[in-house]
DNA sequence: TTGTAAGCGTTATCAT
DNA sequence: ATGATAACGCTTACAA
């Protein structure tokens, strides 16, 4: 029969309906009314040559657009370890989807500029710079940046970092703790925001070290700060993925919390593996998500699109308690 | 002074650079040998008009190809809760990322046949059907599933499943264990094949029932098992995720892991807010990840690929012991 | 090494 | 409701 024909495209299907090219188009598309009997002819053809539809590269080229949004979220592994990006993604991800959006993942080292992306969003929290930033910007890609820095000609979504820790650090003033130490992230607009917080109350608060959302890296981090501690009644996470971690090493150095210390996180997210509810400043991840795939779309749209600044609230646990 | 002008274009470039459009596409492109002087004007002239390099839309046409390739999940949260999923996806990333493809992320219900996609890896264990395969074998995009179902022109990627899980259950064997539970996956082609190793040593062995890897999930399914369970003196689980869970609540209802129950997992993944190494089958997810996206490249570059079948190996730690 | 020209497969505009 | 036609911006034979 017939060799290795090339896969037939919209024109074959017009041929052989005999109908344009235009109307068949408008078949696929919908964008205009087409007569019942047409649309069944067009259909008939298209089942007939085994045509799947409009090429997507095609129409991509025609209406400039690609229909895939890029997430630079670091390394993967690190990045999706903590619940709280994953609650991020999925709120993004929902939105994206039902406006027939895809997530493309953007690793911080790969070379993204060949890819066809309509918007990125930003969520590397605890990175100032980007190597792709300049290349998004002269494409004029819209970018939506989350809790990161405020570049220029960006869309910001953020959510109360200092009024939380502070709302945090007040809690624990009140049970009496004057001696605080507190774990940080990278240096980035987040910590800087939470950390002033925490000294609005806490002037001299003790920092013990940086580190990413992963209980084996806080762990490691705190252990001997656990030994040697000064006075030290309670610890400030920038994460309850973190603060379980402390929690976890702090009970393996025979500390109870909250007895002999007192633990808080940060996000509210949920920690089934650990036996008590973590005191955390719970941030509406959910909302962050929706806000920020609503904002890219909005930019997509091209409309003007206003930053986004959401409240927090302190939550309460049996992980602090009198110092 | 001018209004809003549109983007320069490589033409624009080229007749700005007094060389031709071919020219201009050879310096940005590299496909061809092109002379120093006239990199130079072409750059310098790209530079003056502000021009950020090819259009990836147009590319994309003309090429046939988009550089994006789709992984389907599932449920985002839920799919990378579990660390072996990220391990994999780590190293999925890695490989595409340097051959300059994105992965973008499918979700399961969205309609992604508008999406260019130059392949699709399938990685939802514990599915067999997906509305979205017919739809991309008529598009004839290549499609390489991990550990799911054998789809007729899919490249297959799997491991050893039978192999370990019956490696594992005569290690339970010869520890002394006869009656013997397991936790399982949704009904799946990795669900049946760890079952029957399981069932080569213990053919009555009792299910508990079936639940994602989630830790909270777990612990409600075993809950009551634990209380009103007959003679069981060991669980088997199908990740690590889930033995954690198991384990924690065993403990919470006063059973000690190994003295009283021994639990295993699978999968071989990090659990370093579990105080116990857990006895487990390891899979080699980085060496599944590259595999999968070594097929991609291959069936993308129209290769003949061959199935992949990678092994296991049973690890012993702390969470068995003598019945 | 550079230029000419032919598409890639659509969608959108404008008539009819 | 349908048809003719012009882009969309680039890459790649092929020619010179």
């Amino acid at each position: 029969m017939s060799g290795p024909t090339r896969a037939p495209t919209l024109a074959d299907v017009a041929a052989s309906a005999g109908v344009s090219l235009s109307t068949a188009s408008l078949t696929f598309s919908g964008n205009k009314p087409v007569s019942a009997t047409t649309r069944e002819r067009v259909l008939a053809a298209a089942a007939e040559l085994g045509y799947s539809g409009p090429n997507p590269l095609a129409r991509n080229l025609r209406q400039g657009r690609s229909g895939v949004v890029g997430i630079a979220v670091g390394q993967l592994s690190t990045a999706f370890r903590d619940p709280a990006a994953l609650a991020m993604l999925d709120a993004v991800s929902e939105v994206l989807g039902a406006a027939g959006l895809g997530l493309l993942l953007m690793s911080d080292d790969d070379d993204h500029a060949r890819l066809p992306l309509d918007a990125v969003i930003y969520d590397i929290c605890g990175r100032e710079t980007w190597a792709a930033y300049a290349d998004l910007v002269a494409r004029d890609v819209p970018l939506v940046v989350v809790e990161g820095p405020a570049w220029p000609g960006s869309t910001y979504i953020d959510i109360e970092h200092r009024v939380g820790s502070a709302a945090l650090a007040e809690h624990l003033h009140a049970l009496g703790h004057r001696d605080v130490a507190t774990v940080t992230l990278a240096a980035s607009h987040p910590q800087r925001e939470r950390e002033a917080g925490l000294r609005d109350v806490f002037p001299h608060a003790r920092v013990l070290g940086a580190c990413e959302s992963d209980v084996a890296a806080v762990q490691s981090l705190v252990a001997h700060h656990l030994d040697d501690r000064g006075p030290v009644t309670a610890i400030v996470c920038q994460s309850d993925v973190q603060a379980a971690g402390v929690v976890l090493e702090a009970r393996r150095r025979g500390l109870r919390v909250p007895e002999d210390l007192s633990v808080a996180g940060f996000d509210g997210v949920a920690t089934p593996w650990l036996d008590l509810e973590l005191t955390t400043v719970v941030q509406p991840l959910a909302d962050k998500g929706h806000a920020t795939a609503e904002a890219v779309l909005g930019r997509i749209a091209g409309a003007d699109v206003s930053d986004v600044l959401l409240p927090v609230a302190l939550r309460v646990g049996d992980s602090t308690a009198p110092a």
